[in-house]
DNA sequence: TATTGTTATACTCTATAACTATA
DNA sequence: TATAGTTATAGAGTATAACAATA
């Protein structure tokens, strides 16, 4: 098996109700959804940023590879290597463009369609597994603090800025 | 520069506001955090991995490499590597234990007491970024609930799991 | 023989650069 | 000449395994 800490210390301030605090603890819980949701979907066969580039083309069908690299941060030679084991296994489909042969425009197929399916009970279930300590109430506040954090730093929705090694 | 995505495109129901959202709100923003903190803290020479790693040592100084090891669930080569330019830098030194001559124990130097107040310095003006939105009762608030939820998850205080690959 | 730490090796992820086909 | 995508190469991070010193 193979393991990453990326960056798995990132401990600051010490033990939680010390001053710092909520920064850490996102961190630190944003880290443990992330691994918790890639163990499940691991199960479907597919790595998050599986997922990822499932939703973008399934939102935007026939979008290119470089608007792909563009929006993810990324290089055009990466999406190569991340789009071909999507077509490998039958669930992305690259047509050739007829208006510019030069460009690929990526489709999600029938195939796709079921496995996104899979996906959404995953990620319901997901969902489920990480709030189980909240109410609705509680469920809804904390969903409300995050969005307003969201905002003020200028995130995009739905869009995960993975991880960058300084 | 390198950048990594480690698990870039990890979203999963669409925007926000839609069915789950906790969850992927919680891996997007705790992403950011943590890059963030990794930009700020990297201006002091350091990655998060050696912050943490400073603490684990300052907290109980004379420890293993070892026992560092088991804590981080990493393989004991790993901390060799890990400790290695610390010990270059002057901030940890590696003392022989007396009693077993086999393995090292880790402390501080007095130069690593000044880098942690730098660091100190780093975490409460991360912190503060990160809250900007919030009112100090929001804050609290937040605070409560994603205790809740890492408690119920059974996280350990102060320790980042990381991201593990599938 | 078992344990602490190190070194050597291999594998994965990722970016950079060179290349092909098309415009 | 410029652009979409691919291939080749190199560097970083990490685990596995073999090793040295000590117990």
């Amino acid at each position: 098996m193979n393991r990453s800490l990326c960056s798995t210390v990132t401990a600051v301030t010490g033990s939680r109700k010390q001053l710092g605090g909520v920064a850490f603890l996102l961190a630190q819980l944003g880290a443990h959804a992330a691994n918790r949701f890639a163990e499940r979907i691991g199960e479907l066969g597919l790595t998050p940023v599986d997922v990822g580039l499932l939703r973008m083309i399934a939102v935007e069908p026939g979008r290119s590879q470089q608007s792909l690299a563009a929006e993810l941060g990324v290089v055009p030679s990466r999406v190569t290597a991340l789009i071909d084991p999507l077509d490998r296994a039958g669930l992305v489909e690259r047509r050739r463009s007829k208006e510019d042969r030069r460009n690929y425009e990526l489709h999600l197929t029938d195939k796709a369609g079921e496995v996104m399916a899979g996906i959404r009970q995953v990620a319901t279930a997901h969902e489920g597994e990480i709030c189980t300590a909240l109410t609705d109430l509680q469920r809804t506040h904390l969903m409300g603090l995050l969005e307003l954090i969201a905002d003020q730093q200028g995130l995009t929705p739905g869009v995960h800025p993975g991880y960058r090694r300084p």
